[in-house]
RNA sequence: GGUCCCUUCGUCUAUCGGUUAGGACACAUGGUUUUCAUCCAUGAAAGAGGGGUUCGAUUCCCCUAGGGACCGCCA
């Protein structure tokens, strides 16, 4: 029995989206759970829009997530001339022919297929056409001699059996006239040579595969199993792409989702395992299989990666949440001052109660993070006349205080709520504003607590107030 | 237009011929509460349509409809 070996080809034209990263991460969860091998291949042949930036971007967000690929990043161009290779031996061995059909003729071609509404495929014009027919000027391409007869099936391990005619796939370029390979080509000449014992990838590659089995069997290899997974939609049930919105990995990383949240997420999203929701990563690789990948397109829903990064904000230990937020501020705000730092970190167990992402947190804390407290416009006008003595009572109180606890607090305020004939929230409500600058907030005592007395004194000093 | 794939609550899904069709998110209502939240309880919400097969179909088969993917000398 060989180890199973599955890799993630993505090409460094932009930056992953989401669909891809669940691609990838699906490719890693089958090796880890098959205890078998995971590649990274970055399919950088088309030197025109492939960019080393987007390369890196890419190595970093499947880190970001968790995913780890065995070894160096293989990279395609590096390999092209073992695919020139078997592109002449095809030729060599009459799976493949040289084509002098010019772009001109080709463009034509297709531009009347549009026109009459019928499907445009080559014409298969020098599958059988003599060199000596060749015209001087022109550059020949080469092509797959693709099966015209009869029928083939793909064994998919998700889809199951699919049929297809072998005259609906056609005479597909192998080699372009500059001699460069292209991607059915290199594609499964890599994956060969890579020994990949499964391809797991989008359904849109669909026909790839049956051109690249047709390779695989031209060169006399054993095939891989194949497993097309469905796609992921928008909201609008279109196939997600690079220029749709909320659809990258830093989309969601700059509002606060953290890795495991939407790896959770993305887990969930077209594969299930009875009725469990929340998997750890290692009940991920435990439980990853590929039966229970579904069959249809299933559509994105901000809703819910947000209801599942809220019940990891609330589950995981704190400091490890720490470290998270502090990871993100430094990413995506600025980064925290150290003196802040602590208070944070003590606050972390009421802030973290109503948040849904980490950018939640800062916004919740940013009474804390701030040395200016920034009053809001309508929250101000509460504090009217009455609720100005009620705040320099407050201080006269607290001042008296050196180590504020919960008790003193809860006293001095009852005290408060007695002598003004008032309830909690005519105490609260005008405290709140005056130490977070927002009439909405953490409770008062979490407040002053977190502020510790310095800061509260400060605060509290403020002329606004006066 | 051709080929292929798909179709259970709004969304993600469970069910592998016999269930009051289950769960989660979202939503609604009520309760707890110190504002906003959290939390708890309850509720509403689905098998695209039509034919078969069968004692019995959401489940198996066919047709229709709808949706999607592919149809590059991109990957």
């Amino acid at each position: 029995m060989t180890k199973v070996a599955t890799r993630f080809a993505p090409s460094p034209t932009g930056p992953l989206h989401i669909g891809g990263i669940r691609t990838a991460l699906f490719n890693w969860l089958y090796s880890k759970n098959q205890n078998g091998k995971f590649f990274l291949r970055v399919e950088d042949t088309d030197k025109e829009r492939s960019k080393d930036e987007y390369k890196n971007q890419i190595v970093q967000d499947l880190k970001w997530l968790g995913i780890n690929y065995d070894g160096e990043e293989y990279i395609q161009s590096k390999k092209i001339d073992d695919h020139i290779k078997v592109a002449n031996e095809l030729l060599k061995n009459g799976y493949a022919y040289k084509c002098y059909c010019s772009n001109d003729e080709i463009e034509d071609q297709k531009k009347r297929a549009k026109q009459k509404k019928i499907p445009y495929i080559y014409n298969r014009e020098w599958r059988d056409r003599k060199e000596s027919d060749a015209p001087k000027n022109v550059k020949p391409a080469i092509r797959f001699k693709s099966k015209i007869d009869g029928s083939s099936i793909l064994k998919d391990l998700v889809q199951g059996d699919v049929e297809i005619e072998n005259n609906t796939i056609e005479d597909f370029i192998i080699l372009r006239n500059d001699g460069t390979p292209t991607y059915n080509l290199s594609a499964s000449v890599d994956d060969h040579q890579m020994n990949m014992t499964h391809i797991i990838r989008g359904d849109d590659h669909k026909i790839n595969t049956f051109k690249q089995i047709q390779i695989y069997h031209a060169m006399k290899w054993d095939l891989p199993f194949f497993a097309h997974i469905p796609l992921i939609h928008t909201i609008e049930g279109k196939k997600l792409s690079k220029r749709d919105k909320a659809s990258t990995l830093n989309d969601y990383s700059k509002i606060g989702i953290m890795p495991d949240a939407l790896r959770n997420y993305l887990l969930r999203l077209g594969w299930s395992y009875k009725d469990k929701e929340i998997f750890s990563l290692e009940e991920s690789i435990k439980y990853f299989n590929l039966e229970g990948i579904g069959k249809s397109p299933s559509k994105l829903d901000i809703r819910r990666i947000l209801s599942i990064n809220e019940h990891y904000i609330k589950n995981i230990e704190e400091n490890e949440l720490f470290d998270h937020f502090i990871e993100y501020c430094k990413l995506f705000k600025s980064e925290i001052k150290s003196n802040k730092k602590e208070k944070i970190e003590k606050s972390l167990s009421f802030l973290k109660n109503k948040a849904k992402t980490l950018q939640d947190i800062f916004n919740n804390g940013q009474y804390i993070i701030v040395d200016e407290i920034e009053f809001n416009r309508d929250d101000i006008k509460l504090i009217d006349d009455k609720a100005k003595k009620v705040i320099s009572d407050f201080k006269s109180q607290f001042i008296k205080i050196d180590q504020p606890s919960r008790e003193v607090l809860e006293s001095i305020v009852n005290e408060l709520i007695e002598s003004h004939n008032t309830n909690f929230k005519g105490v609260g409500q005008p405290l709140r504003i005056a130490l977070t600058g927002s009439k909405f907030g953490p409770g008062i005592y979490d407040i002053i607590l977190s502020l510790g007395k310095e800061e509260v004194d400060k605060r509290l000093a403020n002329k606004i107030l006066a």
